[in-house]
RNA sequence: AGGCGGAUAGCUCAGUCGGUAGAGCGCAGCUCUUACACAGCUGUUGUCGCGGGUUCGAUCCCCGCUCCGCCUACCA
């Protein structure tokens, strides 16, 4: 690069993104393994992606978001630790290998448990890091060192020590309670495990007959005819004077032979149907309330499989939805059913196979809440925990505030297997951190472990600890923990933020983290949510090949606006690479008329073009709004901050502006000035751009040997404070000079191309030296300077001045006034409502003296540019008279 | 039923600690000017959802309403 001229030929013309990024990956692999620790820490643990996942959108911008703070606070020096892992997705991954089998004729049942755990096993391994490497692909800088899995001996035996500890102190328990059942997993469920879904049902109104007097009945309203056949009473409102007749009274049961009295209760709703509710102990949580209250019993008519069974009378052996349809049949053949009518409901679902949970009494394992939720309320109440944005505070307390007891046994085989025996002999029951020999009360052999595994979100509550070797108190636990940051979808935070907030203070008496980050969730460009039975899921991967993972996330990073869902399209996609490619080809440019190993500038005060104190002044901007935006999360607006700054003020103006500055001699102050400032702007650009954009970024800093953040060989030089005040002035006044002329340039349809001799006109002193500010004239306005000082032509106004555009009588002026005579009426409406501002009394008295100020300061520019235009319009139409 | 979020240019969305309303995409015109056509220049469009209130001034704050989304909830 001897000369501005081709005789190198610089960077690749375009961003070979496919093998910068596999070579930077391997760079990356190879660098994590060897993490600095120095430095202040800064720690954050990924939320683990299902064993059973693929890389999908939501991950995407998880990684992407976490990815961006830890670059970020990498570049200010912190020492990071990032932890990666695997959860192992009891009910899912479960589930998936069921189906494995199943599509081998074979029922997991007769595999029997150890040989299913095994396949299991098998199964992961034979998956092998698949999610990992997709989210290595996507660039995120994990501590991949520190990979963890729920379910590896460490993380084990911590979960098992949680569960113990738990006990001994009183805040587990075993106990017969009505829980959410799923008749096709087979399993308890949580409350958070059950999502509603509305369905359009039906509401049957059934008639009940007086067991003494047949002539008087009631009639009763539900949504489920086929639990008739368990109904244990029927209730109604002690205040509804309707039925206080029936209080005490018995009625016959349809379908059956039995009696059952009716009750008063007040939970029942008066308004609701009839007012006559019906009451099923075994098949609904308010039913069971209600039975308890009354001891009512119970009588279940429904199994674990979700089909009658013999109590059920005629429905038995029929599954629900058949049992439904049929008892409608039964009830109106028995002349029972008195009208049915369309009725909206929310129903419970399963939330990993959408199946219809059904109540159900049984035996399972519950964690106390209440203890756990008070403190955990308390971590966020007094700011120890902060949540961005801070609105879905107000979502954890609703939760926090009315928590019920969790239910933690699953019914299922894949998981951490619950450490509690009972003794056969003397039936004892132990709950050991050690699988014992024999019975700790009676000295018995004969020992049985509960079958039930744990909830899987019992051991993603440990998770933050856990991976960094909890219960030890190990050097990571000492250096890291608390962790800084937790980033992740609202859609868990009761899953697991919570959940992670209340066992963290409960086992290490510290919360598990400071700030969460919570984020929006992808949606397609229509605005719906990405499901696989709509087919709108977008894959991520097959966006990062066909537009770079530097765009990809780059479109992400845009698109993420606190609190608000993410549409995302692939013109946005499209649009970021643009943007990639723009910012290469500008660095594409400086390698050309740059020589290799031009230093940084060493004295900014002694900087003199007029250019580059703007884009210096501009660039100092940039990073103190930056930092502000990051600081707080706003990695939206950081990289919309550098996005504008690169693209409208760097590319489109100063690399413009300073162009001519390679065709002085390369000796010349201001080549030299411009190189070094080149490299100065052009190496803290890729640092702020580095969290978002770390390929590409961190390519061009390696090939121009950058020493900054991006290479991690140096640090950017803060600019704030630096900068004199008003060094970007002259430059900003070259730039509404250069609007003018353009605007008449285009209107009067001159191609750029075209030169135009012009005169410059400067009416105050301020305007600048004509003789500095030909140059940028010259170059930006394709103009060339006329020797004549009379020269006749249109005037291209600006601020303090205007320029005289010596066009000749060749083109059609009619357009320029039409043109001038928009923008003068337009100012008008401006200035009209400015100055009525200042006639008012009232807001001259009232307003801030610097409101007042700045406005009457407004009117006089805005009454200047104005007149401008009205002498350039003049003009025009007098070219207009001389040429007809 | 309660809670939260949204309603701003044709589309997707920023934004204003209350004081001349912005970007991207699109559209129109002119340009292949050796960094970039994945580009440049210029232009284009807004009762800032509706109704009140506070204020000198509201798109922004307060109250009410309408529509859209989401979450929570035992109305059978």
């Amino acid at each position: 690069m001897q000369d501005s001229g081709g005789s190198s030929s610089g960077l690749p013309k375009r961003f070979e993104w496919e093998s910068v990024e596999a070579s930077c990956l391997e760079r990356w692999n190879l660098a994590s393994a060897s993490r600095a620790s120095e430095g202040e820490p800064f720690s954050m643990v990924v939320p683990p992606p299902n064993i059973t996942g693929r890389l999908h959108m939501g991950h995407a911008l998880n990684l992407t978001i976490q990815d961006v703070a830890a670059r970020y606070r990498r570049m200010q020096g912190r020492d990071v630790l990032w932890i990666p892992g695997i959860d192992h997705a009891g009910i899912a991954a479960q589930n998936v290998v069921e189906r494995q089998l199943r599509a081998e004729g074979v029922d997991y049942k007769s595999l029997g448990r150890d040989a299913f755990v095994e396949r299991v096993w098998r199964w992961k391994e034979s998956i092998g890091s698949g999610i990992l490497d997709q989210i290595r692909r996507l660039g995120a800088s994990l501590s991949w060192d520190h990979e963890r899995f729920t379910m590896d001996p460490g993380f084990s035996r911590a979960v098992r020590e949680v569960f113990v500890r738990l006990y001994e102190d009183g805040a587990l328990y075993r106990a017969e309670r009505m829980i959410h059942w799923c008749p096709r997993c087979l399993t308890a469920l949580s409350d958070v495990e059950v999502t509603h879904q509305d369905r359009d049902g039906e509401l049957y109104f059934i008639r009940y007959v007086d067991a003494e007097r047949p002539e008087d009945s009631l009639v009763v309203a539900t949504t489920r005819p086929e639990t008739v056949v368990a109904d244990l009473a029927l209730a109604v409102n002690p205040e509804d004077d309707r039925y206080v007749a029936w209080v005490g009274r018995r009625v016959r049961v349809p379908m059956t032979d039995r009696t059952i009295p009716v009750v008063t209760d007040t939970t029942v709703d008066p308004g609701f149907g009839t007012g006559v509710l019906k009451i099923t102990p075994s098949h609904s949580m308010v039913d069971f309330e209600i039975g308890q209250r009354h001891g009512l019993g119970a009588l279940s008519v429904i199994d674990e499989r979700g089909i009658m069974n013999a109590q059920a009378g005629p429905l038995s052996g029929l599954p629900l939805e058949k049992a439904r349809v049929r008892a409608v049949e039964v009830l109106d053949s028995v002349e029972s059913l008195v009208r049915r009518e369309p009725h909206k409901n929310a129903i419970g679902v399963c939330y990993r196979c959408q199946t219809e949970v059904e109540p159900r009494l049984s035996l399972q394992w519950f964690v106390r809440m209440a203890p756990l939720a008070a403190r955990a309320r308390e971590a966020v109440a007094a700011e120890e925990i902060r949540f961005f944005p801070d609105n879905w505070e107000k979502t954890y307390f609703e939760w926090i505030d009315n928590i019920r007891d969790w239910c933690i046994s699953r019914q299922i085989w894949w998981g951490h297997r619950i450490p509690a025996w009972t003794c056969q002999d003397c039936h004892h029951l132990s709950v050991l951190r050690n699988d014992p020999e024999v019975c700790p009360h009676c000295g018995g052999v004969n020992l049985i472990q509960d079958p039930d595994v744990l909830d899987t979100w019992f051991s993603s509550a440990l998770w933050p600890f856990a991976t960094m070797g909890w219960p030890e108190e190990t050097p990571d636990l000492r250096r890291f923990y608390p962790t800084n940051l937790l980033v992740t979808g609202f859609d868990i935070l009761f899953f697991w933020v919570a959940r992670m907030i209340m066992m963290g203070l409960y086992l290490t008496d510290r919360v598990p983290f400071r700030d969460i980050y919570i984020h929006a969730l992808v949606r397609d460009e229509f605005g719906q949510k990405m499901t696989k039975s709509r087919g709108n899921v977008v894959d991520p991967l097959e966006l990062m090949e066909r537009f770079g993972t530097d765009a990809f996330r780059l479109s992400l990073a845009l698109l993420a606006t606190p609190g608000r869902d993410i549409r995302l399209s692939v013109e946005r996609v499209e649009a970021a690479r643009n943007f990639v490619s723009k910012l290469w080809s500008a660095f594409r440019y400086i390698s050309l008329v740059v020589p290799p190993g031009t230093p940084s500038l060493d004295d900014l005060a002694s900087c003199r073009g007029i250019a580059n104190r703007w884009i210096l002044s501009e660039l100092a901007r940039l990073q103190t709004a930056y930092r502000e935006a990051m600081e707080s999360y706003r990695y939206d607006e950081g990289a919309l901050l550098v996005y504008r700054f690169t693209w409208s003020l760097f590319c489109d103006w100063y690399l413009e502006a300073t162009k001519g500055d390679f065709e002085r001699d390369p000796s010349d102050p201001l080549r030299i000035e411009t190189a070094g400032t080149l490299v100065t702007v052009g190496s803290i650009l890729l640092d702020l751009a580095h969290p978002v954009m770390p390929f590409v970024t961190e390519e061009l800093s390696r090939l121009f040997e950058f020493s900054n953040g991006c290479t991690g060989t140096g640090e950017s030089p803060v600019l704030a404070g630096r900068i004199p005040e008003g060094w970007g002035e002259p430059f900003d006044r070259i730039r509404s000079m250069v609007g003018s002329v353009r605007q008449t340039r285009s209107v009067m349809k001159i191609p750029p191309t075209q030169e135009i001799t012009s005169a410059l006109v400067l009416l105050s002193p301020d305007a600048g030296d004509p003789a500095a500010l030909w140059p940028f004239l010259e170059r930006l306005g394709k103009l060339s300077r006329s020797a004549d000082p009379s020269l006749k032509g249109l005037r291209a106004p600006f601020r303090d001045g205007y320029l005289v555009l010596g066009l000749g009588g060749l083109v059609d002026f009619s357009r320029e006034a039409d043109r001038l005579e928009k923008e003068i009426l337009k100012l008008g409406e401006k200035i009209a409502e400015v100055s009525g501002r200042l006639s008012r009394e009232d807001f001259v008295r009232k307003a801030p003296p610097e409101v007042v100020e700045k406005d009457r300061g407004l009117v006089v520019t805005l009454e200047e540019e104005r007149k401008g235009l009205e002498v350039a319009l003049d003009q025009v139409r007098a070219f207009l008279g001389e040429t007809p």
